[in-house]
DNA sequence: TCTTTAGACGAACAACTGTTCGAAACCCTG
DNA sequence: CAGGGTTTCGAACAGTTGTTCGTCTAAAGA
């Protein structure tokens, strides 16, 4: 057992700036890259529960003690998956949001910062984009996941707070409650495209697989949630 | 092996007009009942696939083979509170719907139509009341619920038809493909409410539990979908 | 009164779960 | 080549899962 634990302190901006899992040999996946990424698919589509540790090393082709191995537990390997995702997710958030504060001289209208907080996971959800299984295991994770990654979600309002924080300069005759609300609900916006919708998303109106698809309806999201927040 | 199998011919307005579980005796609960309302609370709580038939028939303080003897099947048993409940909610629905119809002589404004759909889930989540197992039980289902389940969300679309031709009429300016999306995203406030705020909704600002908060939470949700819907 | 039958009960079943162990195979450094 | 550390492998572990079986109780029907 010379595995080292893998530290969980997940904020935001730290966790090694690499996205992807390393790739010991060119384009050779290792065992621990194997099992990572068999394990997201699997959780993403059937639930965390549903899944055993011989259905991931089945898909991975790798032996059964494998995730013991590298990772120590079943549940330990899908808080890393856990943890890794939402911190790229949140740093995808976070340059939007800066890149808006840098174009608005701090003060980006309600538009900018909505955008900011959609459009990276709706992004994600392009069917073309190998991201999609991804923010269906994020999803999947609100609602089925372990008490300590959902401790994770509701701690981790520094990430959030600063979407917040922007909305009130953005529109300061709403009070802090009020924003408080108004960003819940849009961002149930987002989670409530759920798998059946995913399905939706790509045989709507003869194939939502066009180029521009994912940026209408990041455009769409975007309109409704600003109209909810602009109400007089 | 003399139970009859439970028809699960679920629409809308069907399923015998009676809320509660039969009881055999004045106030005696008989085990169908008692295992249904302890499997419904299990499931709302811990998840579906954490709870185990020895889980419920402990909680529900019956003999273990209940369960198969009385709904079949652990499946079974899950399917009929769901079918059960889901009926409940769409009739909630449905007659609110109905009384705004009536109220404006069949053509209700964009406010009434959402006020239905979205007032009854939402008084359900009263933490005074005992619904609100129930309507943390549909929820799960949503994303936890089997494929039968999702196929009878998706396939009983004459429930939501009923809102979206009432909203297409409300705005005759949308498109069928707007007013879908609109309608998607307003639903999108509900199912969001899940765990993690439910206990928000109990701890907010000291105390959600006064009598008008619901109503309150109700108001914000139907103002920010109606901006949503009444947007130019 | 005897017979029938729905239900409750305890015990057991086979299948599957996550995890552990020791040996074998591997790879890189001496 | 020989070394030790790393990884893989097959097998097995103990525990839990949903389900089934035969038996027993008790109330209803004739």
């Amino acid at each position: 057992m010379t595995q080292p634990d893998p530290s969980l302190g997940l904020t935001d901006q730290d966790l090694s700036p690499d996205d992807e899992p390393h790739l010991t040999q060119a384009g050779c996946a290792a065992t621990r890259d194997l099992v990572f990424v068999a394990a997201e698919r699997l959780f993403a589509v059937h639930g965390f529960q549903k899944v055993s540790v011989r259905d991931i090393t089945a898909e991975a082709k790798v032996n059964l003690a494998s995730i013991n191995y590298h990772f120590g537990s079943k549940d330990a390997l899908l808080l890393e998956i856990f943890t890794r995702r939402t911190a790229e997710l949140n740093r995808a958030r976070a340059k939007m949001l800066h890149e808006a504060n840098a174009a608005h001289a701090g003060k980006p209208p309600v538009r900018a910062v909505l955008h900011a907080l959609i459009a990276p996971p709706v992004r994600w959800m392009d069917p073309k984009g190998e991201r999609l299984i991804s923010v269906q295991f994020l999803i999947r994770a609100r609602s089925e996941g372990t008490d300590q990654m959902r401790d994770i979600l509701r701690t981790d309002v520094s990430h959030l707070r600063r979407f917040s924080d922007a909305l009130l300069v953005a529109c300061p005759q709403l009070s802090e409650e009020e924003v408080y609300w108004r960003l819940h609900f849009s961002l149930g916006l987002i989670h409530n495209n759920r798998f059946a919708e995913f399905d939706r998303l790509n045989t709507l109106s003869g194939g939502l697989t066009r180029e521009d698809e994912v940026d209408l309806l990041i455009q769409r999201m975007v309109d409704f949630a600003e109209a909810g927040f602009l109400r007089s």
